[in-house]
DNA sequence: GAGTGATTTATGGCG
DNA sequence: CACGCCATAAATCAC
């Protein structure tokens, strides 16, 4: 039982409070803001080719040399932070895919051939 | 080329099913009384993941979606704030 | 068309 | 010190 102590009586009445964690906190430089009021952080979307060389490089090897790392951002048109960073992520996902995804998964190995699945192409 | 078709039609996006009301509710309930610092430790992570019986990254995904969601329209989300206080203060007043 | 769960870029802390 | 891991932010995708 591990019911919160957290016993706060506070002023309930809609209380218009900040918490710090509802600040913005990623608001640095990239922002682009279109004659609307809005100003968002600008997030890359990588090409298909870019993605898929990255991804072709990542089955050769999970980690990069820098050497490697030089070669893939001038190839690609990108930083050696961006293909860097791309790694990280790519290994935390790889992480997350190849974990134990425990005993309750209903992975598709053997789809019901009952329904007309009408696949054409 | 069929390859690229069924990951596409596999991808886990593509097949996205709402979380039971119930669910919904235990998260809701969890994020609001713990409004000041929502962001629940990896056991309370997993003991929510058990209690509404998904994954502790379903979860993690939720507060993520919940957080930032909250913070990019903190009126609208007053209602919805005010509905679980009281629903709290309620169980509180019985014992829960 | 808004809502919502999941995924994709990107940051910062800590080791 | 640069780099990896990790939790997370924020934007975006896909249904």
């Amino acid at each position: 039982s591990i019911s919160s102590s957290s016993s706060s009586i506070s002023k309930q009445q809609t209380p218009p409070v900040i918490y710090p964690w509802m600040r913005k906190v990623h608001i640095n430089n990239p922002v682009i803001n279109y004659t609307n009021g809005e100003t968002k952080r600008a997030r890359t979307a990588y090409t298909r080719h870019q993605v898929l060389e990255l991804e072709k490089e990542f089955h050769f090897s999970k980690y990069l040399t820098r050497r490697r790392r030089i070669e893939i951002a001038h190839g690609l048109v990108l930083t050696e932070r961006q293909i860097k960073i791309w790694f990280q992520n790519r290994r935390m996902k790889w992480k997350k895919d190849h974990k134990l995804p425990n005993t309750k998964s209903k992975l598709p190995d053997q789809l019901p051939a009952a329904s007309t699945s009408s696949d054409s192409s | 080329a069929v390859m690229i078709l069924r990951s596409r039609f596999l991808d886990a996006r593509r097949k996205r099913r709402n979380f039971s009301k119930t669910a919904t509710e235990v998260l809701n309930e969890y994020f609001y009384s713990h409004l000041s610092n929502p962001y629940p430790s990896e056991e309370a992570k997993e003991e929510l993941a058990r209690k509404c019986g998904i994954s502790v990254s379903q979860v993690s995904n939720w507060f993520g979606n919940k957080r930032i969601r909250y913070k990019k329209n903190i009126g609208k989300a007053q209602e919805e704030a005010n509905l679980y206080a009281s629903k709290l203060a309620n169980q509180a007043a019985q014992g829960v």
